[in-house]
DNA sequence: TACATACCTGACTAAAATGGTCAAGTTTTG
DNA sequence: CAAAACTTGACCATTTTAGTCAGGTATGTA
């Protein structure tokens, strides 16, 4: 199981963002150089999280982003909801009545996958934005 | 992040087989018809399982697997490493001495990330095979 | 000893996901 | 009006996944 590189780079984008001052903007352009992340791969991360109103754009010159919320309210599943990032531990669908594998009965260890899909959700519930920041300045000293 | 199948699979195929007497070797045909996997993809997944020394193989007629370990020595870490189902949530390369993506700093995230790992394979490495059966068993009930 | 059963090995591949790029806008401020 | 910055959507190369296929080899039983 492995992040992949989309939720990744937004977290690692909002913390950026989220060590200036919310007001004034900060244009993707910046995070792309600071952060080694590709200017065009960023507008898509970030039309997603504006979507799910995590940011605000501000166009024009001088324009860019800034927090949408408290960086406390930010939770990392919050962002990574945003990008479609999510914890799939099971293949079967869940909406269906029917059991996995197109089987009557659950699977084996279906009670183990969503254990763990609990696990991880869990620690993403439990990390705000500003849980990060606080831990870079931390580490910063 | 999602499992892939094989490590699912993996694990299933283990259950399925520790629930049977360990003294009579289970064919991997069985599996592959209780669990609806393939059996040739089943011959992969214990190929590697053998080779880690989690299960035996008995040839001839009336051969099979059984397992190589008590079922609570047996941990989800273990099966996940012999089939190389890895958690990753960084791309960086750990050995190298620089920081990720090459720059000369660590990652701003490079901390959570580590902990999210952590978080995972804590999950992985307190689940023996003999927890699934128990578990099984309760809810069968 | 034949033969069926079951393990064993490695090559191959279709489909999906990943990790982007490219092109062509629109909006706003200096 | 020009430049900076957001906006949108199509496109694509590579990698990974989730297997299949084709041939083995070993061994217990009739």
């Amino acid at each position: 199981m492995k992040l992949t590189s989309k939720g990744r780079y937004a977290v690692m984008a909002l913390v950026d963002l989220a060590r200036f001052d919310s007001i004034n903007p900060v244009s993707l352009r910046d995070i792309s150089l600071r952060q080694g992340i590709s200017l065009d791969y960023l507008e898509q991360i970030f039309s997603k999280l504006k979507k799910n109103e995590i940011v605000k754009s501000i166009r024009g010159t001088q324009g860019g982003y800034v927090l949408n919320k408290n960086p406390n309210d930010i939770k990392l599943t919050n962002i990574f909801h945003a990008v479609d990032e999510k914890v799939k531990t099971v293949q079967c669908n869940k909406d269906s009545k029917r059991g996995c594998n197109g089987k009557a009965t659950k699977c084996i260890t279906h009670n183990l996958w969503d254990e763990l899909e609990i696990h991880i959700n869990t620690f993403f519930e439990n990390k705000s934005l500003n849980d990060l920041l606080n831990k870079n300045k931390e580490t910063r000293v």
